[in-house]
RNA sequence: GGUCUCUUGGCCGAGCGGCUAGGCACUGGUCUGCAAAACCAGCUACUCCGGUUCGAAUCCGGAAGAGACCUCCA
């Protein structure tokens, strides 16, 4: 591909030409989930975003090397029962072993984003797996002056830094804001400053989750994973980081600290951000309760879902949106977005089945050019997929013999869907995939050969007798010029 | 309270100075024994008030409403 592909990036607020560290090779991380609960529509957003990302730079042929963390340790309890994680809290519950916890979900996370046709990334690395990692990084700080031991717990000092860097660059927040802006007291009086952060937290007797360190038994703070994975996978600069806007404060504005305190400078060029699902006007989260969790979308139960909502009709919902602006949930936009990706799905089917002529009177390339342009204009897949409708027009007019289309054209249409529809957006037909049983399709053929020997005969009572018996099964008839098509609808 | 963002037709959602996406729904037409499907056509909106401009949904100022972050969160 000869042209630049445009990315917004956080840092910057603008949308900036992509140019890699390395030509032909990208560097991408993503924040994952912290795995204590099933995986909510809203966690879906992220993963799809940027499988987007990943399918896109594969498909304009980068080697691309993604890697997307699982949590599973070190997140505090919100409400402060404080020192005690949210891993271990909900293996308490549960009186299970906390690793068990953590296998569950991350096995429930892993079979969802299959179902949603997430690739998977190639480093799927566990917090757990990288405490050494982890706590160099804190034994790197304390060496250059940027944190303070309190208590067997390692602190981030945020002060310190801000005279030597600037804190908030990511996140467009100043230091001083932050610090005459707190609503609640700590309480705790091991940090110097409300604005700074743990990187070791020295665990409390009956916490489980633990490690011996330098200065505790105890765990590794809440935004030191990432660094710690990002920079052992990808280098200690990388192209891509993303993940989702509420993570951007603080998560990711300690990342850039801890990176500029250990390493002197920043490790990531391009930060993107998905914006969140809303429900209600409401960001779907954990912390709310308002989430519904995929699972509870692929099979229809939970009180707010008038049906059940298949994996790819989430994944084509969340792809008719941009990445970057909200997207708000509710049944009759998951039901427009079924029938319009049924529709897609049907033309493809036609697709396969058109003959070429000689000549053309349609413009694929310029069809084409626009998808592209689209993708290369920081992965608007609304675009695409307007682009993609209007080619299902002209699809449907080949069809019906409107348009005409010559061989070479034909081949590159079929080339544009297969390379967008299915490569890049990631979709799969699942009606195809359901499996159309031979002998049933013979038998459905019998009945409309024996309607269209009555229609022949004018007996329209027996015509539409069979015609509605099978629509009653479910079966959509549609009569043709000199024929009949038809298929099975769920 | 602080920082930031958003407000588009019946619904969902693009666009980000002129040529007014797309999907769903709806209406009319073509085709058809009728219907369905498909196609064609119609429905033409940018929260409000000022300003800049030949021209603004798009830029600037103000108001109202909503949201995100400031605390774990995708």
């Amino acid at each position: 591909m000869e042209q630049q592909l445009f990315i917004y990036n956080t840092l910057s607020k603008t949308k900036e030409v992509f140019t890699p560290i390395t030509p032909g090779f990208v560097g991408l991380y993503v924040c994952g989930p912290t795995v204590y609960g099933h995986a909510h529509l809203g966690h879906s957003r992220p993963a799809i975003t940027f499988d987007l990302v990943f399918r896109y730079l594969k498909h304009i042929g980068y080697k691309v090397r993604y890697v997307r963390n699982i949590t599973d340790v070190g997140h505090l309890v919100a409400d402060a029962d404080e020192g005690e994680d949210k891993i271990g809290k909900k293996a308490k519950l549960d009186k299970l072993e906390p690793m068990e916890v953590v296998q569950t979900y991350t096995n429930s996370y892993r079979h969802d984003m299959e179902k949603l046709n997430v690739l998977k990334p190639s480093i799927e690395p566990t917090a757990t797996g990288h405490i050494i990692e982890q706590i160099e990084i804190v034994k790197k700080v304390l060496a250059k002056g940027y944190g303070y031991e309190s208590n067997g717990s390692i602190y981030f000092d945020v002060a310190k830094y801000n005279e030597d860097y600037k804190y908030g660059k990511l996140s467009g927040r100043k230091l001083e804001d932050l610090l005459s802006n707190t609503r609640i007291l700590d309480g705790q009086d091991e940090k110097h400053s409300s604005a700074d952060f743990a990187i070791w937290k020295k665990a409390q007797p009956e916490h489980i989750m633990r490690w011996p360190s330098p200065w505790s038994d105890g765990f590794p703070g809440w935004h030191t994973e990432c660094i710690a994975m990002s920079t052992k996978y990808l280098g200690e600069r990388f192209d891509i980081h993303g993940g989702g806007m509420d993570l951007l404060f603080p998560h990711h504005e300690a990342e850039v600290a801890q990176s500029c305190a250990t390493l002197g400078h920043e490790s990531v060029n391009y930060w993107m951000h998905n914006n969140m699902v809303t429900i209600d006007g409401q960001k779907m989260g954990k912390s709310l309760g308002n989430f519904i969790t995929l699972d509870q979308f692929f099979k229809g139960e939970h009180p707010l879902l008038q049906q059940a909502y298949s994996p790819m009709i989430i994944r084509f919902f969340m792809l008719q949106a941009h990445y970057r602006s909200t997207l708000d949930f509710s049944n009759e936009a998951l039901q427009a977005a079924q029938k319009g990706m049924e529709r897609l799905f049907k033309s493809i089917e036609v697709l396969d089945s058109l003959s070429a002529s000689t000549e053309s009177t349609v413009d694929i390339a310029s069809l084409k050019a626009k998808c592209y342009d689209a993708m290369n204009d920081d992965f608007n897949s609304p675009i695409v997929i307007a682009n993609l409708f209007d080619g299902v027009r002209i699809i449907n007019s080949l069809n019906d013999g409107n348009e005409k289309i010559n061989a070479a054209d034909l081949v590159e249409l079929k080339k544009l869907y297969y390379d967008f529809v299915f490569d890049i957006l990631g979709l799969q037909d699942e009606q195809a995939a359901e499996g159309n049983n031979e002998v049933l399709s013979d038998v459905v053929d019998l009945l409309l050969n024996l309607r269209m020997e009555a229609k022949a005969n004018k007996d329209w009572a027996m015509s539409d007798k069979i015609r509605n018996e099978l629509t009653a099964f479910g079966f959509e008839i549609k009569d043709k010029k000199d024929g009949f098509d038809w298929e099975l609808k769920k």
